[in-house]
DNA sequence: TTATAAACCTACTAAGTCAATAGGTAAATA
DNA sequence: TATTTACCTATTGACTTAGTAGGTTTATAA
């Protein structure tokens, strides 16, 4: 399951993506336009300028915008940074500590084809396939 | 995420389908076998066991067998019964609420597709394929 | 220069889920 | 009749989710 931080944070990206010309949009308007709360908005976008997707400014008319065209980010790594990772079960995420059973799991092979064919999925479509 | 409880139903199952022709196998054995806390795979067990998956009989020497042969389940069906559903958001779950943006939605289209793509997985993919 | 509008920051919380555990009862067999 | 097994109800600690609350800092416009 995508949490609301993964989807809202896509519907944030696509926001912006579609006010491209419009400079700087403050976090209120997006709120508005996509019926979020700016409370909760500020902590996914927060992270979305830490990791440099967005970038700001502070003061009147300041907010946000993308850092790269459309097509330049994947749904993959916005996802990725939103939710940790999008590993299907615990022994594939990053920094798992290794399992005892991998070497004769009968599982693993179709999780790990299952993680390889999602991963595909997202990190091939792009913020701009969505406009 | 695949919980724990759809991960170990799997495990449970296809340690069955290996011991297909040794009658009803005790719940310990398995346990003993897969390394998972029996207790906790008594409230897997029972789902399995109310919806038909599995027969069970109580008593000396009782234990679970397969209610049909490994080809015939599939690991989609297995997975749904556990994790209650396969959607990766709260709009494609069956009973949800029905969303006021779904028709100008810019990613319930994306999200659709690529629930598709999970269920033709799954669906596809049987227990046999495991062995 | 001052009011305003914006980003930014820290902390908190209610509700729900996960991954079990505890402690039994009922049924069938040797 | 003892034992082994399935079956049943309840509880729990840790964690996650989806926010909310209440501020401070920064830049612009009047």
């Amino acid at each position: 399951m995508i949490s609301t931080k993964g989807r809202y944070a896509i519907r944030l990206m696509l926001d912006l993506a579609e006010q491209e010309n419009s400079g700087y949009v403050s976090l209120k308007d997006i709120a508005e336009r996509q019926q979020i709360s700016k409370k909760y908005l500020e902590i996914i976008v927060k992270v979305l300028v830490d990791k440099n997707l967005l970038s700001a400014i502070k003061g009147k008319n300041g907010g946000y915008k993308l850092s790269r065209l459309p097509e330049d980010y994947t749904i993959g790594e916005i996802l990725e940074l939103m939710e940790g990772n999008l590993a299907p079960v615990a022994c594939l995420q990053k920094d798992s500590m290794p399992c005892k059973r991998a070497s004769s799991c009968k599982t693993l092979p179709m999780w790990s084809e299952f993680n390889n064919m999602v991963h595909d999925y997202f990190y091939n479509k792009k913020l701009s396939d969505l406009l």
